[in-house]
DNA sequence: CCTCAGAATGAATGGTCGTTCATTCTTGAT
DNA sequence: ATCAAGAATGAACGACCATTCATTCTGAGG
C-alpha cells in the first residue's frame, strides 16, 4: 500500500543546507506530489511546470524523472493520491465503528465533507483542475470513477440504513446517494469559484438542510 | 517562384474553402470561439495549442493574433461566451413570460440545464475546464461570478414567489436556491466525469427529487 | 578508514509553443 | 479596368518546455 500518512512533509524547513540529501524512494515521490499540488493550487494546472515543481519542493529538475518516468506520470500519481486521500477518510467515517448513531456519522461525513481539510483551496483547486481534464484525458476519469464507486456504494448503504430505521417510505437510496453526492460537489465548487458568494458556513448549513428535509428524524 | 508546393492541403471537411475568404470581424471572431471550444472538449484546456485552434477553425495561424491580440484573449472570450450562453438561457426562461405556472417554470429551468443543449460534453468540458483553473486565475473567477450572481438572484426570487405560493413555512430561498445550484453544477460533473454510472435520464430524476421535497405542491 | 552502489544534480538537447510581419490576395469604390 | 484598404496567410523567430545523462556526491557496510 502507499504509505499515505504525511508525516514525513518538510522535515526541517530551518536547515537551509545546500547539501546534497540522500532519501528513501518513497519520501521523494511523496514531496514531490506534495509540492505538485501546491503548484497546481497556486498556478494552475495548465502552467504547471517541472522544473516549478522541483523547485517547489527544494529539488533539482532531474529528480523528478528519475522517481516518476514523466511529467505525465506524476501529474497522475498525483490525482491518485489526492483522490484516494478523500476517499478514504470518506470511507473511514462510513465504516468506523466509533459511532453508532447513524444522524451522528451523518453529521460525521458531512464535516469532513465541508471541513478544514477537505475545503482548502489547495485541495479543491487540485480536485477541480483534474476535473476540468477529465472530459479530454479517460485516464483521470479511470481513476477518479474507480475511486468513487466505492464511496458512492458506502454512502447508498448508509442511506439505506437510515431509511429503514427512520421507516422513510417514499425515499430512494441511490437518488439520494447521487443528490447528496452531486450537491457535495457543486458546493466544493461554489466555494472554489466564487467565494465571496458562500461561506463555509453557509455551505454545511446547505447540506444539512438537504439531509433534513430528507432524513427529518435524524437531522435535527 | 517556389509555387512548387502542391495545393492540395488538407483543411476542413468543407472542400470548396481553399480559396481565402474575406469576411467580417465578428463572423471569424465567433468562428474562433467555436473551434476553441471544440479544442478544449477534445484535448483539454491545457493541450490547446493556436496551431489547433486555427486549424480546427479552417484558417490560417496568423489570424488568431490578429481577431484577439493573443491565446490569454482568446480563452477568456471563449469563457465569456460559454458562460453568458448558459446564463442568458437560463434567465430567459425565469424571466420569460409565455409560462405563468410557476411548477411549470421551474420544469423549464430544469430541462434546460439538464437538457440536450447544455450537457452535451462540448460544453460541460469547457465548462469545468475554467473552473479548474479558476482558483489559480482571478479573471476567470470575475467573469463566472459576475454573470453567476445576477442568475442566482433571479432564481432567489422566483423561489421566493412559489415558497409564498404555496405556504411552505420552513424554507428558505437563498439556502434553496444555493442547494439547488450546486446540485446542478454536481450533476453536470457527475455527467462529465462518471457518464457511466449517471445517466442524463437519471440527473433530472435526482433534481427533480429536490425540487420535489422542496416545492411538494408544485412538482408532482 | 575506505569503498562504491546508486541517489542527486543541472547544463545541454531537441522539440514545440505563441507571436510577428513581409507578403499575397479579396473586395468594393471609382 | 484599376486601385487602395485592409483581411488573411504562413515561414521565421525567440522563448521556454520536458527530458537526458555525464558527473558529483553521499552514507551504509566492510
Amino acid at each position: 500500500m502507499s504509505d499515505a500518512s504525511a508525516m514525513a512533509r518538510e522535515v526541517s524547513p530551518d536547515t537551509r543546507s545546500k547539501r546534497r540529501q540522500i532519501r528513501p524512494k518513497a519520501e521523494r515521490r511523496q514531496q514531490l506530489i506534495d509540492a505538485t499540488i501546491r503548484c497546481i493550487a497556486q498556478h494552475g494546472l495548465s502552467a504547471v511546470t517541472m522544473q516549478m515543481v522541483t523547485s517547489e519542493a527544494g529539488l533539482s529538475v532531474g529528480i523528478a524523472n528519475l522517481h516518476f518516468e514523466s511529467k505525465d506520470n506524476l501529474l497522475r500519481e498525483t490525482l491518485r493520491f489526492v483522490a484516494e486521500e478523500y476517499h478514504s477518510g470518506q470511507i473511514e467515517i462510513m465504516e468506523g465503528s466509533e459511532i453508532t448513531d447513524l444522524g451522528a456519522r451523518l453529521d460525521a461525513l458531512l464535516d469532513f465533507q465541508l471541513g478544514r481539510g477537505v475545503t482548502q483551496r489547495q485541495k479543491m483547486s487540485v480536485w477541480f483542475a483534474y476535473y476540468g481534464e477529465a472530459g479530454a484525458r479517460p485516464v483521470y476519469q479511470k481513476i477518479v470513477s474507480t475511486v468513487d464507486r466505492l464511496a458512492a456504494r458506502k454512502l447508498e448503504a448508509l442511506f439505506a440504513e437510515i431509511i429503514r430505521e427512520g421507516q422513510y417510505l417514499d425515499a430512494d437510496p441511490h437518488d439520494l446517494a447521487t443528490g447528496y453526492s452531486a450537491l457535495i460537489d457543486g458546493l466544493h465548487l461554489g466555494l472554489l469559484v466564487t467565494p465571496r458568494e458562500l461561506s463555509k458556513r453557509r455551505a454545511r448549513s446547505v447540506a444539512r438542510a438537504f439531509l433534513r428535509r430528507a432524513f427529518p428524524h435524524h437531522i435535527r
